[in-house]
DNA sequence: TGACTTGTGTACCGGAGAGTACAATAGGTT
DNA sequence: AACCTATTGTACTCTCCGGTACACAAGTCA
């Protein structure tokens, strides 16, 4: 038991009511005091645990990727590439719709356009988004050596037409898509796939 | 000539420099201060002219459609349905890619995920993407009776597959991804296209 | 029992946000 | 000329923002 007074709330719920908040309204659009309530405690509670609003934000993204988005990294571990696509829309499709669940995926639309002030914030997502069609592109690199996709295809065009597919989802969830429209979708959205 | 004092700036002028400040900074990131300098006036000018803040946006929006998102009505008028996806995509990509322009799709961006003093504004943008997805499946829906499009095609989904992929592309411009990447996506976006 | 350390609650700070009052100004109208 | 009307620039309002000072509470350690 550390010393001092202990803290009266769990940290890590305080931080998945933030991140429900972020994921809902953005960045930009969360304000302090709706963090404040949502979590259940104090301005200077909040200060003391989280650092201020940009890194809380940071450690809110991390436990997006580590908990509603950890549907990724489980889908790279499929045994074929068409098989990680599929996960991967399926996998964003269900956490978009599940009732609760704030319409969209927070890299995305947590600072897509923002003022000066988010503008580090919207760089960190840029570069999150590049991250996830990097390990991508890598999965499918290896899926050629694999033999599982064919060698004339250029695994950076493709990762990057996945990614495309999943961000476009994000937006149509964000206009309330229903689960079967979106799942429509992306069957169809395989059918590009390289035979 | 109208009565009294003469307004010393173009207003249309005006309206394209407010515009551009909303499509790269999106609502919330724009402030009244940010737009007066860009469109070279002062703040009771601007209230003046347009009335606040969200009623600038709603005719920022409109001119939006009626100018660098004119490719959309273009598009629609193409001969085949799939000269109008592929003008869709083609137009999509020049408009999100020229230099000097924001990076992105103001009606994407405007306000994907926001504060509750913008929910107006990005229901707003929610009804005039899905309007866009309507206008699209109409004229899918024409083609089946034109017969360039199979009969057993859902127009419905075919629009909004065409949409999330342009949606998609915005927020990989948004990246900073280049004309060409987009393009290729855009190609293998087509190839999902019914036979 | 104290001293010590850390979290909590209230109340505050400086600054920036959107929106406006008002006097001065620049034209047309008579 | 005098008058009327609409725009302009300065300076202001009020509210909310992110962030913090400070006194107090709740524990551990000697």
């Amino acid at each position: 038991m550390p010393l001092g007074r202990p803290r009266s709330f769990d940290i890590d719920e305080a931080l998945d009511r933030a991140m429900e908040v972020f994921w809902r309204l953005g960045y930009e659009g969360t304000s302090i005091p709706e963090l404040t309530k949502a979590m259940g405690i104090n301005r200077p509670s909040l200060y003391a645990a989280f650092g201020n609003k940009e890194s809380l934000f940071r450690k809110a993204l991390d436990r997006y990727a580590a908990g509603p988005a950890g549907y990724v990294r489980e889908a790279l571990d499929r045994p074929t590439a068409r098989a990680v696509a599929e996960q991967l829309l399926a996998g964003a499709i269900e956490l978009m719709t599940t009732p609760g669940n704030p319409k969209g995926c927070l890299v995305v639309q947590g600072a897509l356009a923002c003022g000066e002030a988010a503008d580090s914030i919207r760089q960190e997502l840029v570069s999150r988004r590049a991250a996830i069609v990097d390990n991508l592109q890598s999965r499918f690199e290896r899926a050629k050596r694999d033999g599982d996709l064919s060698a004339d295809v250029d695994c950076a065009d493709l990762a990057r037409y996945v990614a495309t597919v999943i961000h476009g989802l994000t937006v149509q969830a964000a206009g309330s898509a229903s689960r079967e429209q979106l799942q429509r979708v992306a069957d169809m959205a395989m059918r590009a796939w390289p035979a």
